[in-house]
DNA sequence: GTTTCCGCTAC
DNA sequence: AGACGTAGCGGAAAC
């Protein structure tokens, strides 16, 4: 399709009508990056179903900010922000039901995975991004998911470097997890509102989870006027909570959790969570590091404290940190009060409710009750999907055991008949046709001994049970049972994960002992004498003190082991800028980009024509600056420079 | 007070 | 194959 897309370029390269004034403003609401919120309104008031007309050989620009780029920003916000029913983005939903599709038991290996998951739920991105989010989804190390619903088998990335340093997916393995299908029922597969694509049956539109996971693992998106930030809570909060609505009962505050960490999350104000790590002091000098706050990585505060080491705050660190505990020993000259704590808040919690508009959520409540009431339906969905199904299950067996009782008395005569004859006889006597009786006339010979007859009547029995005891339970009965089951089961994979984590962090590495030093030793260091002028570096000092370690480590052009992170630096304003473009990686990325696309839009490359059309429009000085132009004052030039995009499509489907 | 960085799905 | 660079938003950290 896009091979004949191309071949015909002329007829789909547009040009731009010239520019006028409402049209800048609306170029800059479009990128300008102060101009959020502005967006959110724009985005607001977008009518679904919208698109510019294919065949018109000019466009305006407010047409194509209005009909085309909205499209691609509306499909940037589903794709970057989750529902709140099942906290899921479509990606990680697609994984899910890939998953689900396979009945997935047996361990898989994540590169296997992505293929399946691309080719089942009509996944049309890059492979690497799917990677990646089933990376994500499977990670389990503090500040990760509280319950990661699938499981890492391999190196899925640790807390050392925020699950940064995970293995390829070549090499690790995953399967589901055992609560995942406690969480995501069964029983709710077929209530759910599947979506199509090209008449196959791919995922739902969201998930119904007992809880609401969006709450559990959290979320963080970045789309389009709009993004989102949700921190993890603790399952059995949120549990208790949703039990507290089924009784009408006032819900508890809900703090931030995060599974297996070990430091202190407290309130600070509305909204706002200190989250403090652990450490010791072990004596005047000597200060003991057990945990860092949750999104600090270890590496990354190795290499905070190696910059206090340079700069002469510190007289030394250790470090006995393994992949799943934080050990850092601090020797410094006096009391100094390490930075070990960070914030979370809540202010910026953005969710698609369950008919699909983008809301912003001021509490965690709030979001457990608008979950509560639309997962409260579902269970009454599921209650009647399921009687009617048991019923029909009864019909079918109770007219199997009609059919065996006329025939072993005589009444139904089968042998030696033609089928027409018996087919008459079966429906005079008001036999249910289902598959044109085959589920009776296709019966074993066997089913008509004394053990089969006496088999079927109790199933016919169990069946008028089962059908009975659901009638007479209640949507929040069938809801208590999910939980009931589930929170056994969580308490349980929890204890016997916290028993792990605690035997690691208990095993006793080898310390060295702990380090006094003599006075000779602070006289040579500096800190009897001068004590005054060590222990306040000023901000003046501390600045030329890295300036120094940055110059030196530079003209070492050997940096050691523990080199200081070199921070990037664009070029101050009163310097000459550097204005480089990268043009052989850019042209490389967005050649290979043209080839594949997503199907969500009018024409193919769109998606990645508009991520051109942004990178154009916001570089546009620098590109210019290239050709020797300082400043553009002509913004209509930007647009010409989209132009020659189409040109360098063109050129790219020309070469042999 | 301003700039930079982080997180994440996509290219 | 791996390393790198881009958009987009909000908030914290760094300058």
């Amino acid at each position: 399709m896009q091979k004949q897309y191309f071949s015909d370029l002329p007829k789909h390269v547009k040009s731009f009508s010239p520019i006028s004034e409402p049209d800048r403003e609306l170029i800059d609401l479009a990128f300008n990056k102060k101009k959020a919120d502005e967006r959110k309104s724009w985005l607001g008031d977008f009518v679904p179903g919208t698109y510019l007309d294919q065949s018109a050989s000019n466009i305006s620009i407010s047409d194509f900010i209005n009909k085309e780029l909205i499209l691609f920003s509306v499909a940037d916000n589903t794709r970057s922000i989750p529902s709140i029913m099942d906290g899921l983005k479509p990606g990680q939903r697609k994984v899910l039901f890939s998953c689900f599709k396979r009945n997935l038991k047996s361990e898989i290996k994540v590169a296997q995975l992505v293929g399946y998951v691309s080719e089942q739920s009509a996944y049309h991105h890059g492979e690497q991004s799917l990677c990646a989010t089933i990376v994500n989804m499977a990670q389990d190390f503090v500040g990760s998911n509280n319950i990661n619903l699938l499981l890492p088998i391999g190196s899925f990335g640790s807390r050392l470097q925020g699950g940064k340093d995970a293995a390829s997916s070549r090499y690790i393995y995953t399967n589901l997890n055992p609560l995942t299908r406690l969480i995501f029922s069964e029983h709710d597969d077929p209530i759910l509102n599947y979506l199509d694509e090209d008449n196959v049956r791919i995922e739902p539109e969201y998930y119904v989870p007992i809880i609401p996971m969006v709450l559990v693992n959290g979320a963080d998106g970045i789309g389009t006027g709009w993004s989102t930030s949700i921190p993890n809570f603790n399952p059995l909060d949120v549990l208790k909570n949703i039990r507290k609505l089924m009784q009408n009962e006032k819900m508890d505050e809900m703090a931030p959790y995060y599974k297996n960490f070990r430091g202190e999350i407290l309130r600070q104000s509305e909204g706002k969570f200190v989250v403090n790590g652990i450490v010791e002091q072990l004596d005047e000098y000597n200060s003991e590091i057990l945990e860092l706050p949750v999104g600090t990585w270890t590496q990354t505060y190795k290499e905070y404290l190696e910059n206090l080491l340079q700069n002469g705050v510190i007289r030394d660190y250790k470090e006995y940190h393994t992949e799943k505990k934080v050990n850092f020993l601090v020797t410094s000259f006096k009391k100094f009060p390490l930075k070990i704590s960070t914030t979370l808040t809540t202010s910026n919690m953005v969710c698609f409710d369950s008919e699909g508009k983008i809301k912003k959520y001021e509490t965690p409540l709030e979001i457990i009750k608008e979950f509560y009431y639309t997962r409260l339906r579902f269970y009454t969905t599921r209650k009647e999907y399921r009687l009617k199904a048991i019923k029909e299950e009864l019909n079918k067996l109770e007219n199997k055991a009609r059919f065996i009782r006329e025939v072993i008395n005589g009444r139904l005569v089968i042998n030696n008949r033609p089928t027409d004859s018996i087919v008459r006889d079966l429906e005079s006597m008001k036999f249910d046709r289902f598959d044109n009786f085959e589920y009776l006339l296709g019966m074993k010979i066997s089913s008509l001994t004394k053990e089969k007859v006496e088999k079927l009547n109790k199933e016919c029995e169990e069946k008028r049970t089962e059908y009975e005891t659901l009638s007479r339970k209640s949507a929040y009965d069938l809801w208590s049972e999910d939980l009931d089951k589930f929170e056994a089961a969580y308490i349980k994979v929890f204890e016997e994960d916290r028993a792990e984590y605690d035997a690691e962090v208990s095993k006793k590495s080898k310390k060295p002992l702990k380090k006094k030093f003599s006075t000779q030793e602070l006289a040579k260091y500096g800190v009897i004498a001068e004590s005054s002028s060590i222990k306040k570096l000023d901000k003046k000092e501390t600045t030329s003190v890295q300036k120094k370690v940055k110059s030196k480590t530079k003209a070492n052009d050997k940096p050691d082991k523990k080199s200081v992170k070199v921070t990037k630096k664009k070029a101050k304003s009163n310097e000459q800028p550097v204005k480089k473009i990268k043009t052989e990686a850019s042209a490389k990325s967005f050649g290979a980009a043209v080839e594949s696309d997503s199907s969500e839009f009018s024409n193919p490359g769109i998606n990645t024509g508009i991520l051109i059309i942004k990178y154009l429009v916001i570089n546009f000085q620098n590109i210019m600056c290239c050709f020797g132009v300082s400043e553009v004052q002509n913004t209509r030039l930007i647009f010409e420079i989209l132009a020659s995009w189409c040109v360098f499509l063109k050129f790219c489907t020309q070469v042999p």
